[in-house]
DNA sequence: TGTACATCAGTGAACGCGCGTTCACTGATGTAC
DNA sequence: TGTACATCAGTGAACGCGCGTTCACTGATGTAC
């Protein structure tokens, strides 16, 4: 069944928008070009939106990608597999992510009234960019209850750092159009869990 | 004595650009607003600048903070303090400039052309965003060959995780239009330099 | 069943506005003789 | 010294273009009787 959010020409829409977003860029995203992207007109646009700020915003909240998910997934059976390969796996999914999510949400200080908008949106506790830090701050008070990590460790910073570390790089690869050292990822990712379990771990 | 490059005129209409896209956003600093920020006609832009965007290339080249002059001071004398209490210092600069420059830099994702043509100006080794995690990464290393860093420690990792954390930090307080959580900066900056260095540095 | 009407997604063409840019010009300062 | 001319920073007004938006309309599908 059709409700109206996802009548097809709308979806159509959406991703054109998306798509363009992070091609083209947000200032050169114009309604001819979603309209010819979507295979519409510029008028259709205005059936299904009530404007272009407003249909920017439902990008942003209907395709924004999220991490939330999948590190819920890499946490799920904490006891099974080491802590290290644990946070080596959130490393590289993070990197990841972070690569995806950056040219949208950095673009939208261009226009800092969208950017209001969207924050707007982030009110609610379970979306926004602090659920990674929390998640992953959780996981590791788990295991520190577990006896994996030390007790006086400070699960708030190393996720801090994990998770920070990802983030600058996934930036920096956007914002370089190249990578940012020749180092793999999956290198970079068990470099930094090993460095930062260095510091919380049990001695063993 | 005026070069070309000095001439007040010009400096106002940098200062005036580089203000407006911290505030109102790259996308509403229009040739209209620099004129009238910078107390000149939108013509005498033209006679300082070839065009808009050659205007926004010099903002970035003559207007981005760097971080780089300032880690350099922090670490000019790596022998006097102890390294947890220098990396305090480095964590809490680094956010602060982090701050600074994420809403113009972030900014350049909504123009691509733009941001490809800042990208040229980054090419030298000594300019762009990658100076301070190598310029950390040193320090790190003549800390270790001074033994207070351990033998095997992964130098670039733990500045990646370091200057990671404080850049996540200052774009999230930037793109939250809040800050982050109710931890102050000062206890952020300690808490993430002493988690990183507990796995780093020398068991006493 | 056929017929008359209602609903609805979507269109082509036009609209006004604000943008970046250019033009012919001005008034002040410097310079040659 | 005075005079004639050159240079230069800066201006007000206009320009065309592309943008977001709206308008009257169409053709297909659903519905009452």
């Amino acid at each position: 069944m059709l409700t109206p959010e996802s009548t097809p020409t709308r979806q159509r829409i959406l991703d054109a928008a998306d798509h363009l977003m992070r091609t083209i860029g947000l200032a050169r995203t114009t309604t001819k070009e979603i309209a010819k992207a979507a295979g519409c007109s510029e008028a259709a646009l205005y059936k299904h939106f009530a404007g272009k700020e407003e249909l920017f915003v439902q990008v942003l909240a209907e395709r924004a990608p999220r991490l939330g998910p999948l590190m819920a997934e890499l946490t799920a059976d904490p006891g099974g597999r080491s802590v290290e390969s644990c946070l080596t796996d959130i490393a590289r999914t993070a990197v990841l992510f972070y690569e995806s999510s950056v040219p949208i949400a950095a673009s939208l200080f261009a226009e800092p009234a969208l950017l209001a908008r969207h924050r707007e949106a982030l009110r609610p506790l379970d979306r926004g960019p602090v659920v990674p830090l929390r998640a992953l701050s959780r996981y590791l008070r788990a295991e520190r209850e577990g006896g994996r990590i030390r007790a006086g460790a400070d699960t708030d910073a190393a996720a801090a750092l994990l998770l920070g570390a990802c983030y600058q790089r996934g930036f920096l690869n956007c914002y370089l159009g190249e990578p940012v050292d020749d180092q793999p990822l999956e290198e970079f990712a068990a470099a930094i869990a090993r460095t930062v379990l260095a510091g919380i771990a049990c001695d063993q």
